[in-house]
DNA sequence: CCTCTTGGTTGTATTATACAACCAACTCTG
DNA sequence: CAGAGTTGGTTGTATAATACAACCAAGAGG
C-alpha cells in the first residue's frame, strides 16, 4: 500500500525532460501545471540521482530577466541493449539514454538448430562486456521476436517462423540463467519497429501509425528451399503500441488469400518466390499490399506509415501505390493526410526499437488504473523505493 | 494550478462502485490498493454529495466478523439524455446513472431541410421536461451524429450523409441557444455504438472490439430516389474509443471498390440498391463485408464484433461468413477467439450509447498527461471545485 | 462468556504540493 | 550607469491527502 503522487510527478518531470531536451524548470512547471517550487525540488532530486543535468544556460528574453538553465537527461547514466532475433540472424545494438547508437553487430544464427532462450543468453553474455566497456552499466535489455509476444508476462506465445506453437517462458527462462539485475522486456518484432519510432521522436510523436515489416524467410517447397517474403505489421493507436486481446495483432493475410499457400497474398507460392526477381510479381504484391494498407489508413485514420525490411528496395513504387489507393478508397473530396516513408534505421530498426521500448517503459508515467493493479511488464522500475534518503 | 491526488482517488472510488455495484469499502480498498480509512473518508464525501448510497448489508464470512455494507451509485442522482440524429429521423432516450432506460422516443426529421443545430436545440427543449418529470435533473446530453466528429472540441468536421463539408461548431452553437448548465458531448454514431457497449458492461468491458453500424440512406440515382446501405464502423482499441489522427476513423470502403459508385463495395449502384430484395446481392455484400471484418479481426486481434443497423436482418448469414473468413484468414492452427453478435439495443443503440458516453466521461479517472493539459471534452466535470466545504 | 475474525471509524504522523516571499541576473531607459 | 521592470529559480511555511495504528461494531464458534 503505497500510492504517493510523488512518484507520478517525478516521472512526469523526468519524462518531460527526456522528450524535450533543453527545457528549463519554468518550462516544465508551465507544461505540467506544477508549481515552480515543486519542479525545483523534483529536479534537485533527479540531479542527486544523476539522471538529469544542466546542459546550458540560455539567453534572457527581450524584456530581460534571469537566464534559464536548460536541462537534459544524463546520456551516460546507463545504456540499453537492444536485440533482434530472427530465424537466420540476430542483431544487437547498444544505445545511451539519448537514444544514440554506440554499438551495433549482426551475425548469422540458425534458430532451427539452436534453442531460443539459450541463444539469447549467449548473446547477452557475449555482448554485455562490449557495451559496458563504455563505463555505462546495462540498465535493461529489450528483445524483438517474430511471433505473438505477451510483453507483460514476458512470454513468446507462438511463432510461425520459429515453428513454435507452445508458450516459451522467455524472460523468466533467461533471467534464471543470467543472474542479471537488469530487467528484460520482449515484444513482437514489428511492434519493436513501432517502439523505435515512438521512443525518440521527441516533439513529433506519431499518435496513430503503422510499421510494415517484411522479412525474407526460408520455406521448403517441393524439396527445395526458397525465400518468401513474410509481412508483419506493428500498430500504434492512440499513442500506444497495440497488441490486441490475445497479443496476436499485426498478423497479415490478404482478404483475397486462397487456401494452401505459404505466402500471404492471393498469388501462388510459385509466383511468390519470384518476388524481387520478376517485376510482374513485384507489381502484383505491391498492388495487393497497398490496397490493404490503404484500407487500414482510412479505417483507422492513421497519420503515418513506416516501411521496413526488404520491401525497402521497392519502397518508391509501394509508397506511390499506397498513396493512390488511399485516395481511391476515400469517399470525401479532401486529401487523405498520411505521411508514408521508409525506416531510416534499416537493418537495425527492430533491435533499436527493442532498446527504445525498454526506455519508453523505464521513463514513463505510471498510469493510475481503476480496477486492479497497474501492469508493469516484468518489473521495470526506475525510482528507488524512497525511504529516509529523501531530500526533504 | 491544482493537482491534488484527491480528485483522482475520489473518482477512482466512484468509478469502481459504478462499475461494480455492491462493493463494500473493504473491497474497494483492496482493489484500489488504498487504505481502508482513506476509502471510508472518500465514501463519506460521496455520500454527502448523494452520489453513493448503502444498498444492503451483506452476510458475515464463515469465520464471523462484521457484516459488510454493500454500496451503489444513487441511480436517481440525475439522468442523461442521449440523442441520435440521422438524415431522416432522430431518437431520444433518457437513462439514469445505473444505465436504465426510462424514456425513449423516435420521430421522423428531414435534415436536408432543417438546420442541424436548430433541430437539436428543438429536441432538447421538447424532451427535457419529459425526462425531468421523473424528478431527476438532466446532468448531461450525449449526441451521436453520422460523420467526422471531434468530441474534444465538440465539432462536426464533415458529414457525407448531411452533405456537410465544412465544420459545424455543434456544441458551442447549441449551448449558446440553450443556456443549459448540463454539458453536451458529441461523437460519431458508430462510435456511440461502442460507448454503449463500454458504459455499462461492468465486469466484462471488452478491450478491443468493432461496432458495425449500417444505415439505409436515400440517394438520387438517375432522377430516382433509392435507399443504399451505408456502413460505418466504430472501434474500441485498448479499451478506448478510437478516433484517429483526424477524427475520421471508422470510414469504410472496400479494397475492391471501383470508382464512380455511391455504394461502398465492388458492385454497381444498380446492384447495390437491390440489397435486402435480391438474395444474390445480399450474398455478395455479405461476403465482401465479412472478408474485410475478418481482416480487421485478425490484424487488430479484436475480441468482439457487434452488428447494428439494418444488417441485423441478415445477421445470421453475416456472422457465419465472418466466422468462416476469420478462420480462412488466419495462418495458425489455433481457432480465432472472437465473439460476434448483434446489438441488443436495436434502434436505440446509438442514442443509448451517446448517453453512455456522457456517463463514461463523467465518471472517469482523469488521466495524468505528461506534456500539456489533460483533455476533457467540453468541460464535463463531476466533483465541485472543493474549497472550504471539504469534510475534514 | 470468551476468543477470534472481519468491516468500518477515528485520531495522528507523514509527505507532496502550492503559495508567498525572496534572491539572481538580465534588459531597458532616463 | 543607477534604478525600475522582468524572468528564472530557491527557500520557508501552510495545507491537504494519505497511511498507520488503535479503536469500535458485530458476527461465528467454542
Amino acid at each position: 500500500m503505497a500510492h504517493y503522487i510523488s512518484d507520478v510527478n517525478i516521472t512526469r518531470v523526468l519524462r518531460t525532460v527526456w522528450l524535450n531536451r533543453g527545457l528549463s524548470r519554468i518550462d516544465i512547471s508551465r507544461r505540467l501545471d506544477l508549481n515552480k517550487s515543486t519542479v525545483s525540488k523534483i529536479v534537485g532530486y533527479l540531479e542527486e540521482l544523476s539522471l538529469v543535468e544542466p546542459a546550458a544556460v540560455g539567453d534572457a528574453g527581450p524584456a530581460g530577466g534571469r537566464r534559464p538553465i536548460h536541462l537534459q537527461i544524463k546520456a551516460d547514466w546507463g545504456c540499453v541493449m537492444g536485440v533482434e532475433i530472427q530465424t537466420e540472424a540476430f542483431t544487437v545494438v547498444g544505445i545511451n539514454l539519448h537514444g544514440d547508437v554506440f554499438f551495433s553487430h549482426t551475425e548469422p544464427l540458425d534458430l532451427r538448430t539452436h534453442d531460443l532462450v539459450d541463444s539469447f543468453v549467449d548473446i547477452v553474455h557475449r555482448f554485455r562486456p562490449s557495451l559496458e566497456r563504455t563505463g555505462m552499466p546495462v540498465i535493461g535489455i529489450g528483445v524483438g521476436l517474430p511471433g505473438f509476444v505477451d510483453p507483460v508476462r514476458g512470454v513468446l506465445k507462438a511463432s510461425m517462423p520459429f515453428e513454435q506453437y507452445t508458450e516459451v517462458n522467455f524472460v523468466a527462462g533467461a533471467q534464471e540463467q543470467l543472474d542479471l539485475s537488469a530487467p528484460i522486456l520482449v515484444d513482437n518484432d514489428a511492434n519493436c519497429g513501432c517502439w523505435g519510432e515512438l521512443a525518440f521522436k521527441h516533439s513529433t510523436r506519431p499518435e496513430n501509425f503503422l510499421f510494415v515489416l517484411g522479412e525474407l524467410r526460408k520455406h521448403t517447397i517441393e524439396m527445395d528451399d526458397y525465400r518468401i517474403m513474410a509481412l508483419g505489421m506493428g500498430l500504434v493507436l492512440n499513442g500506444k503500441v497495440h497488441h490486441g486481446t490475445g497479443h496476436s495483432a499485426g498478423e497479415f493475410r490478404s482478404i483475397l488469400y486462397r487456401a494452401g499457400t505459404v505466402n500471404q497474398f492471393s498469388i501462388s507460392d510459385i509466383e511468390a518466390r519470384r518476388f524481387l526477381q520478376d517485376s510482374q510479381v513485384d507489381e502484383m504484391i505491391i498492388d495487393e499490399l497497398a490496397r490493404h494498407i490503404a484500407f487500414l489508413i482510412n479505417a483507422l485514420n492513421l497519420g503515418k506509415v513506416v516501411i521496413g525490411g526488404p520491401m525497402e528496395v521497392l519502397a518508391d513504387e509501394l509508397i506511390a501505390a499506397i498513396r493512390e489507393h488511399t485516395q481511391q478508397n476515400w469517399a470525401y473530396p479532401t486529401m487523405v493526410d498520411c505521411q508514408i516513408g521508409v525506416s531510416r534505421l534499416g537493418e537495425q530498426a527492430v533491435a533499436y526499437g527493442a532498446a527504445g521500448m525498454f526506455l519508453e517503459h523505464l521513463i514513463r508515467v505510471p498510469s493510475v488504473q481503476v480496477d486492479g493493479e497497474l501492469q508493469t511488464p516484468c518489473g521495470v522500475q526506475l525510482l528507488p523505493r524512497r525511504g529516509t534518503d529523501l531530500p526533504v
